[in-house]
DNA sequence: CCGTATCCAAATCGATACTG
DNA sequence: CAGTATCGATTTGGATACGG
């Protein structure tokens, strides 16, 4: 079960609940493949999403779609055909993800060599 | 250890390393807590992200630290004191922080209504 | 005070196999 | 195709106790 900040003083940080929904594992790739290529089918985002298994993915979708922020369309053929795309609640994070793009684009590098540093710094006191 | 996006095509989505880097287990509740009330020292944060253990809050600090986002000040006193405060780099996640934050006013409502709704449709066919 | 060491519990993941 | 079931491996976290 997940905490939540009015129950849980442990999340006292106002971001912490966004955080658990939108940077929870794997979901990160699941929106921004769905939000680059569109609509796609389940075995598309189990190549697209590389590494991922099955079950992992489908627990994912199902907690984003639980959220509101994709939506899963069933299709009653045979071979069945299921599509996921993201919903607009999703398509309202786009801003945010390039928000968070140009951080990296800016600061990532800032980060690996603040890495090597401490690094190199070796256990010294 | 950790996966990066250029080894690792499970991360081919551009926003993935940051998300590893910012948004991790206890990372936002800590460095919200020096944004907002600057500079403290181990006892103070232990206190004011609550539940966390001294052990991990030495780990995520540790990476933290390593990462360029926190800078921590040894006081080589009897007894020591230890500081720790956002660094340059760490501050110029604020933006971002608030953006996220203006997400989850704006919408954590919707989060909230959809799992009502996915709920209560049950398991249904 | 500021941690570290140790040990154990729990959550998560991954691999594999199988169904409607 | 679109998943589910099962199991074991791995990672992560918490509790506790202790040291410089």
């Amino acid at each position: 079960m997940k905490a939540d900040a009015t129950t849980d003083p442990e999340l006292a940080c106002p971001i912490s609940p966004v955080v658990d929904i939108v940077f929870s594992r794997w979901t990160t790739p699941i929106l921004w493949s769905l939000h680059t290529f569109g609509r796609q089918r389940f075995v598309e985002l189990e190549r697209r999403v590389t590494g991922i298994t099955p079950k992992v993915l489908t627990q994912r979708l199902r907690q984003l779609e639980r959220d509101g922020l994709v939506v899963r369309t069933y299709h009653p053929e045979v071979p069945p055909r299921v599509e996921y795309e993201i919903s607009e609640l999703g398509r309202s994070l786009a801003p945010l993800f390039a928000h968070l793009t140009e951080w990296a684009t800016a600061n990532l590098g800032h980060v690996e060599r603040a890495r090597e540093e401490y690094d190199a710094a070796g256990s010294p006191r």
